[in-house]
DNA sequence: AACCAAATATTATATTGTTGCATTTAATAG
DNA sequence: CTATTAAATGCAACAATATAATATTTGGTT
């Protein structure tokens, strides 16, 4: 069973009580959260230099990943399936922010076609970012 | 003649000394610039606020668009061909940021191929961010 | 030249993020 | 179970980024 403890663990990260509950807030909340997002989510006070530091051994390690969705805030989202780890994140999945309830979600699953590039340019990597409505402001039934 | 001047009466702004100068810098570097970059490149010293605003009523007015690249910072790039008004931006090209020179261009011309949704997403704009080397650090001859 | 609205500079303040260091805690060995 | 130790945390200070309020200056117009 893949508990918060053992999440940590296989991530080479020690467990303390500030991890497992920013854990637990990116477990609840399925969309890409920002610091002011994680901060307004905590129950207990935790000192923000705690916060950003688990944020960042966290994406070292591969368990989450940033997210630029035009806020003016970074965002930050769980890797999914153990893709990522602490030499490289594997996350050129699509990104997409509702206009309405202004979340942003990790499109795992959306296959996103490569651009051609003029002659000259060698892409490394390429993400796509799309705005729109999303499922639930959609009221989408399934 | 479409001279600065022109330019900004174009997208209904005061023609004033600072935002010659910021329109200049623009006009020179065809690449996109943050706050700092605008600042190093300013030869005459303008106050920060003064820039802030610039850029905002720039922005308004669609002269010029973010652009999130990654970098701390938020970057700006003018607009192409009179496509963005105060109304609505058409940034919906790719961008481009290089890992060798680190800057961030508008590829205006590169056919992004949309992205096929899951079943209850809407979708208003897609972009594309590409990372990967440049023209010019590639040595491309043309 | 004179007027007025808009733009600017100045000052102050808010927000965001980092650094150094003393204290506490988790993991391990004994 | 306790002692040890390296890592994590909290605190204080600081640095960088961005905004707000207001008095002054400037650009565009009459």
């Amino acid at each position: 069973m893949s508990n918060a403890n053992s999440i940590l663990k296989e991530h080479n990260l020690k467990s303390t009580e500030s991890r497992l509950t920013i854990l637990a807030i990116f477990k609840k909340n399925m969309h890409a959260l920002s610091y002011n997002d994680i901060e307004s989510l905590l129950t207990v006070k935790l000192d923000r230099v705690t916060v950003y530091r688990t944020l960042k051994s966290f994406e070292e390690n591969g368990l989450i990943h940033q997210i630029y969705d035009g806020s003016a805030q970074v965002k930050y989202a769980l890797c999914h399936n153990g893709s990522c780890n602490s030499n490289q994140h594997k996350d050129s999945h699509a990104h997409f922010r509702c206009d309405k309830c202004d979340k942003t979600f990790c499109l795992s699953d959306v296959i996103t076609p490569m651009a051609d590039l003029p002659e000259g340019y060698q892409s490394k990597s390429q993400s796509v970012f799309i705005q729109g409505i999303c499922k639930v402001c959609n009221h989408y039934k399934n």
